[in-house]
DNA sequence: CTGTTAGCGCCTTCAC
DNA sequence: GTGAAGGCGCTAACAG
């Protein structure tokens, strides 16, 4: 049984409350030095240390973040989750690591867990098959930010990448290179990353004049069987695409196994940019061209907006940061033939 | 502001503590199934959530479990995190996942957090340059499972995988393959895991008669830069080895970098197996021979262990559990010329 | 300067 | 069957 406020006072002859006092040290709190020491001595002594639980129980924070994304195993995601965690640890937060599985109704059910455990905010990667439990942490007044993923037309924070544009970049490069025929292979439509790169795509065969033909757009689960499916769909068309542009890590894996399976190379047979953020991008069979992010710029930020709305709370002036990724031109892009 | 027992009570009209039997429905408890339907409703209206810290202070255990590992963005501590994350969560307990960040103090001080947080129990991969903050879990009695790093010594459950003998086999397949000199690139030596795969790959070099040269053996930190400084150092040397066996999914992307800017290839000028769990490994420009680790085997044990050590405390009597791993034999091993 | 008092929201024992 | 009382460990307001 670990040691409480009250042991140690009973040990320095104190009361509880005095300890208490010294041991949050406010500077303009009147103790005298004797029996701070005397405190001191005792807390040592029985290796005292404050219950979080009751302390959060009084006080009604918690000194605790919560963030809750959709896949830990992501690395994007994790990187996203370990610069955090730096960050809320060397401000005195611990961060509660929450997976929601991209599963709407465990996402429900974790925050409504991490809400009861008195979280101070939220960072929060949402699964964007529902929104009203969002919408009801924005109406309760709980610092929030979005990251990754935003609803644009909810009155939160929001840490998100310039996706429309990024795929814009990407589909005006393949342009350059020479392909007409360009698919687009992501995971859940509803998600919004996916709907804005979805936009820049269609802009991008827009104004560059490219095939347009609703059987080059493939999305499907968040799986690696769900982006084979879609790649050996495109790649088996009549008519098929030349160069692919591609949404997410386990995804692109999937595409990179269908391409293999259909006896195709990369870039020769079709070029591929990824939004991936894999380590291991430059050493694959064909170094591969990626759209990349800055885990630890949205760490930053997110930790910056949420930990300014805890302090002190800004009534409704919400800000959306876009962060820029970068187009990383490796050799699974060439000319098409 | 949530509502509490006390609103649903006044609601209901009702003792408050009548709401807390009810809503913990335990079966022999009486309460007229009047009440009850009226309870219930008021829960419904007020949409009320149990305070799980004011639980947790009361009843002195928490429904969490906190998971303690080095490192969230290795694909190998994610990839269980995921897995212990979706049993737990299955199980009734929320998993509150810390990154340590491989820093000893800071796997304390998370410790220590967690600890005042009330969580149910531990599963921890310890950083390993300290050991006494874990005895002390042990000698507290409170639930404890160590995964990937076992301190052989301790009284604890822990779950483990066989890294002698997959190194020993790993050696036996490169001597098969006729390489006589074999280096080991890892990174802290002090860890559990590398330690045994040491012992394993000394013993083949013992048992298959190869060249035992200390210089073979390149340990460092937990970086990219380190593997890529430790594979330099052994592929500079005049006498270097034909085969690499490399500890670690980020100590191998920096062994790769080496290579390749060495201008060697795989596996015409040496040879590679790694320890790696990258779904990428397929892929990479020499598919790689990997020795992969069940993360869903480990989460599953660990839970399995820590489950069971909840309800009924084992005064003890402790489990090591060895999990398999399986090498995947891919292009990266060749006979050596 | 320090002690007393009064809860935070919940659960458990003991009455009735 | 249900209510009242007490307390988990902590902090804040008020005394003195």
């Amino acid at each position: 049984m670990a040691s409480t406020l009250k042991d140690v006072a009973m040990l320095a002859g104190v009361h509880s409350s005095t300890v208490s006092r010294v041991l949050r040290g406010k500077e303009n709190i009147p103790v005298s030095e004797e029996t701070r020491q005397r405190i001191l001595e005792a807390v040592r002594q029985l290796n005292y240390r404050p219950d979080k639980t009751a302390r959060a129980l009084r006080m009604r924070k918690s000194d605790a973040v919560g963030l809750v994304i959709p896949n830990i195993a992501s690395p994007y995601f994790s990187g996203i989750a370990k610069e955090l965690d730096i960050l809320c640890h060397n401000a005195g937060y611990s961060l509660m690591i929450y997976d929601t599985n991209e599963n709407q109704e465990k996402e429900i059910v974790v925050i409504e867990d991490l809400l009861s455990r008195g979280v101070d905010g939220f960072v929060i990667a949402p699964v964007q098959d529902a929104d009203s439990h969002i919408r009801q942490l924005v109406e309760q007044n709980i610092p929030l930010v979005l990251i990754d993923r935003d609803f644009e037309t909810m009155e939160t924070h929001a840490v998100i990448c310039d996706d429309e544009m990024s795929a814009y970049k990407a589909v005006s490069y393949l342009s350059d290179l020479g392909h007409k025929r360009i698919g687009f292979v992501s995971g859940r439509q509803n998600l919004y990353p996916v709907l804005k790169r979805l936009d820049g795509y269609r802009k991008g065969l827009n104004d560059f004049n490219l095939e347009k033909d609703t059987a080059f757009i493939a999305s499907g689960g968040p799986t690696l069987e769900s982006g084979y499916a879609s790649t050996v769909n495109l790649l088996s068309l009549p008519n098929k695409p030349t160069a692919l542009l591609v949404s997410g890590t386990i995804i692109t894996v999937g595409a990179l196994k269908a391409i293999q399976e259909k006896g195709l190379s990369i870039p020769e047979d079709v070029s591929i940019i990824s939004y991936t953020d894999t380590i291991y991008a430059p050493f694959l069979s064909t170094p591969i061209t990626t759209i990349s992010h800055s885990v630890k710029e949205i760490a930053e930020k997110a930790f910056e907006l949420l930990h300014q709305e805890i302090k002190t709370p800004t009534k409704g002036d919400v800000a959306k940061v876009i962060v820029q990724t970068h187009l990383y031109k490796r050799a699974s892009t060439a000319p098409a033939h």
